[in-house]
DNA sequence: GTCACCCGCACTGCTGACAG
DNA sequence: CTGTCAGCAGTGCGGGTGAC
């Protein structure tokens, strides 16, 4: 399984971040940096290009990106894709473009109101249309195509799909709903992309399949992530679970909070300074072997007015609710303070996961939820 | 003709919602 | 956490209007 990194853009802006995530990839054994870029945001996609350059010299294939259309954001914001614009775009950067994303097509309507039969059926077929456009009108073979099922797409469409010999399909089990549902919706669509051992007929790529029970519960071949960004950004750190004394990756890690302006310091047992000395000692142990430092960082409360100095931001919330507010000193850099450092280190949790998640791992744990039922 | 006032328009900046 | 974007308020300018 592969597994590509989704998330904020700004993780590639500087060189050194970007040197720090190819090293842990590395150091986990693996030989690409995989990037998910979106059409939607070109500055993304070249930021990631040169920071790759800059490393590695004018061409290398030390990084995979994958290119997802934003159909369904921009969508969302009531504007369409231009389908010349994105073919353009992508053979003007087809060297750097592993596999990009058919510009499907939304069926349900923007108030919300689910579309009907008809409006589905015929939303499917443009999809489809746009298929076939893409893939013969780009330099990108159709190998390298994914195609998408929806949610609330209907499963005769997956003898369609197929039918056309699209063999790289995405499943998109759609944000906002119950893992439950996720898994439900998985469990269905595996009927049609595996055989009647569980085993993959297809290649099939998990949209937003951000939790490593998703991850290692089917056998996709590929994914793509937010979450080593989105708990960065919640303050919170991955650290991988001990079992017979080895640090194991096929098991959901522990998110244990550290910045000190976080909410979850509240929920028990999940704060760094909640924890025992013995959970605290084998954290700071990863931290230390990863490279990585706590940083040190210091509070003050000043008035509203207050202009912040270049080490300095903004904490939350007004204290007092009024005049004053709290500002956060930046001493040392380190996990403590930055979401960037705190994105990295859990990049290294998804690195290890894909080294270890090879189809291997499936054969012999004879893979999907259904059998496990 | 001059002045005060009003209104529309473009622009700026703030805020909240939302996504990655 | 950070960036983006829509929506809204505030500002400032120019032109039109009416009172004197």
């Amino acid at each position: 399984m592969r597994i590509y990194l989704a998330g904020n853009p700004s993780m590639y802006d500087y060189q050194e971040d970007y040197d720090r995530l190819y090293g842990l990839a590395k150091s986990a054994g693996l030989y690409h940096l995989k990037v998910l870029a979106s059409f939607v945001d070109p500055k993304h996609f070249d930021s990631v290009v040169d920071r790759r350059n800059e490393l590695f010299g004018s061409f290398s294939e030390k990084q995979e990106i994958f290119l997802d259309s934003g159909a369904f954001s921009v969508w969302k914001s009531g504007k369409d894709i231009d389908i010349e614009a994105y073919r353009d775009f992508i053979d003007e950067r087809i060297k750097d473009i592993k596999v990009a994303v058919n510009l499907d097509v939304i069926p349900s309507n923007r108030d919300g109101s689910r579309a009907t039969r008809k409006q589905m059926d015929i939303a499917f077929e443009k999809g489809l249309e746009n298929f076939k456009y893409l893939s013969e009108n780009t330099k990108l073979p159709k190998d390298r195509w994914i195609h998408v099922f929806h949610k609330n797409d209907d499963y005769k469409y997956f003898e369609r799909i197929l039918a056309l010999g699209i063999t790289y399909i995405g499943l998109a089990p759609g944000q906002g709903t119950s893992l439950t549902q996720r898994l439900a919706f998985l469990d269905k669509c595996m009927d049609y992309v595996t055989d009647s051992k569980g085993y993959p007929i297809v290649k099939f790529h998990g949209f937003a399949v951000t939790g490593t029970k998703e991850m290692l519960t089917y056998p996709w071949y590929s994914v793509d992530s937010t979450s080593w960004v989105l708990l960065g950004a919640y303050g919170k750190i991955m650290i991988p679970k001990i079992i017979n004394g080895k640090y194991n990756y096929t098991e959901r890690p522990y998110t244990v909070a550290i910045t000190r302006r976080s909410n979850a310091k509240q929920s028990k047992g999940q704060h760094y300074e909640n924890l025992t000395v013995t959970q605290r000692e084998l954290v700071d142990r990863y931290v230390e072997e990863l490279g990585f430092k706590y940083g040190v960082t210091e509070f003050k409360i000043v008035d509203r007015d207050y202009k912040l100095k270049s080490n300095e931001r903004w904490d939350a919330a007004y204290p007092d609710g009024l005049s004053k507010r709290r500002v956060e000193i930046i001493v040392e850099k380190g996990l403590l303070n930055e979401y960037k450092l705190r994105a990295q280190l859990n990049a290294k949790f998804m690195f290890e996961v894909e080294a270890r998640n090879k189809i291997e791992y499936f054969e012999q744990k004879h893979k999907y939820r259904k059998l496990f039922i």
